[in-house]
DNA sequence: TTGAAAGCGATACCAG
DNA sequence: CTGGTATCGCTTTCAA
């Protein structure tokens, strides 16, 4: 078994108050008594345990993290951004993935609860609505991280109509006035509302450009391939393409690979988000950079201050993104 | 507060040990007094405090996982096969990133370990000697996951020079005579070293064939575009490049993209690996397909089964692998 | 079948 | 500055 305060104490001669001030310092203790004290520790290799600690100190040092999937190279990006600052603070994270199971989410909502983490951070892509009354039972500071869909949580996000609308004003400076924009919905609890509306509006600036919009099935690879094909096979005079998620993004580049229209002298090819693979893919993607790992440090950042209990006002965080430009656009000749 | 074991034991009337049966169902309990102290439970919303639960049974039902960053897809994969099954036993996953800091792995190793985590497990990509004397303190079940180098603790993998020998055996097949192999290492340690073998016995099999080995800087997509620079410069009768990871195999297909050099038209490429973007990138690589996600979640099950006493000699797992053929790779005209 | 009481390993308050 | 002791929330003997 490993050491115990009381081994600790019995072994130095003092008693375990006084070895609890000495790995705290919580209060003096003579430096005779603690440099004993100190010899004993390294002697048991003694290590505090931190779940007793929690018992009384009704801290955990835990947040707890439900994540999508892990899969998601933007999900893992978050999480890197939480665990880094969390670290910082001396907070571990506790990781749940739900596979976008709205139960699971609940269900470790309730779980991480049991577990005592001090926070909870979802990253969710769906939309949740009896996560209401889950979260405010809690009583925990809470973040709601949603790419897709808007809830009212506190959330941490960029300004997606800007995002968008500097995105179209960006190919509309390349000279293109036939832009195509695929969109995958533009319900109202949907952030895409807004990519959406931003596109509108800079086309609207512009009197020879005209609103081209494609909507896709869902917002995934395939279903960018999918769309591509629509445009490519009626629009023969778009020359470029914005997409809301660099993930149809890529579809399309996938797209025009197979079918052998060259990116960008052919056709310009833009996303959002700025996913690991854009700067990897060939054309490197033209994309606007949601900062994902800031996004999950400000989170938890977030998240921690209410703990310490400074001012937290429910308002949400919008960050600063920007334009990437690559490969995948250029002006029109 | 949320309420505890005493608030459910005052409202019903009954002692805490009863209350503590109920939810356990650890004794027998008159089904009217189960009902009465469920009952309870619901009014109060009570949930047990795992800390304290921890506490007296020594069991956190917590694993450590220690990567080196989730921002690597094979690492999240391993990470989710880690939590899924770990799940399934009702087990927690607490995260740690190293960032490739040797220092970090072995602060993380302490620290998981006054968490009281029941078992680790280290996804690694170095070496790192000093890690013997401290996992071996510990005395909790430890896996050891590695995809670049061997270290001798528990472990899980694919036989890495069967799937070399094999690879190269399929581009034989194929009717290539000039394969290039882009190796990073081949010394005692490096898991590499057996690739190199399996490419290497495949070679000699083949009278018409011929080793011809280039080594890369290190394992990263710019190493792959770097070398590919030097095979084609200097060697220009290859038609066939199998690299020893799909890192490089994208560097390299990044270099002969921007070269104009068709793939796999004038020259194949395979890789070793299939990390997620290989089967999205174009051309799609042909790869050997470690099962990354199987490799966390044998991984968990091995600490499991150690927890349950269940036997667990100290010997490697070694799981199956597949030869992914994609778009990347073409018979030889 | 039930309750009382002893811990689990630490912190923190109260005396001295 | 130091020690004794109650306590955190729960599980687990031990008796009844």
């Amino acid at each position: 078994m490993a050491a115990t305060i009381k081994d600790v104490a019995k072994k130095a001669g003092v008693s375990i108050s006084t070895v609890s001030r000495v790995i705290n310092d919580s209060k003096p203790v003579s430096s005779e008594i603690r440099k004993r004290v100190l010899e004993v520790i390294e002697e048991l290799e003694y290590k505090p345990n931190e779940v007793a600690r929690s018992l009384v100190t009704k801290k955990s040092y835990l947040i707890g993290v439900i994540v999508t999937d892990l899969g998601d190279s933007y999900v893992a990006e978050m999480v890197r951004g939480i665990e880094e600052v969390g670290k910082m603070y001396d907070y571990d994270i506790l990781l749940c993935s739900t596979f976008g199971d709205k139960e699971a989410e609940l269900k470790y909502l309730r779980l991480l609860n049991t577990k005592q983490v001090e926070g909870i951070i979802l990253i969710s892509n769906t939309l949740n609505n009896e996560l209401h009354e889950k979260t405010k039972q809690l009583r925990i500071p809470f973040v709601y991280l949603n790419r897709f869909y808007y809830q009212d949580y506190p959330t941490v996000k960029i300004d997606n109509f800007e995002a968008s609308y500097e995105m179209t004003n960006y190919l509309i400076g390349l000279g293109h006035k036939d832009i195509a924009y695929i969109s995958n919905n533009g319900d109202k609890f949907y952030l895409e509302k807004d990519k959406l509306e931003g596109y509108k509006k800079a086309i609207s600036e512009h009197e020879d450009c005209e609103e081209i919009i494609y909507f896709s099935k869902d917002r995934d690879i395939e279903d960018g391939y999918d769309v591509a094909r629509d445009i490519i096979g009626f629009n023969k005079e778009v020359t470029a393409i914005f997409c809301s998620y660099d993930e149809l993004a890529i579809g399309v580049l996938n797209y025009l690979y197979d079918n052998d229209i060259k990116v960008p002298d052919e056709i310009s090819v833009t996303g959002f988000g700025d996913i690991k693979i854009a700067s990897i893919f060939r054309p490197t993607l033209t994309t606007i950079k949601e900062p994902f790992y800031d996004i999950g440090a400000v989170a938890i950042r977030r998240i921690i201050k209410e703990l310490k209990g400074e001012i937290a006002d429910n308002s949400d965080i919008i960050l600063p993104f920007q334009i990437q430009k690559r490969g995948s656009s250029i002006k029109i000749k």
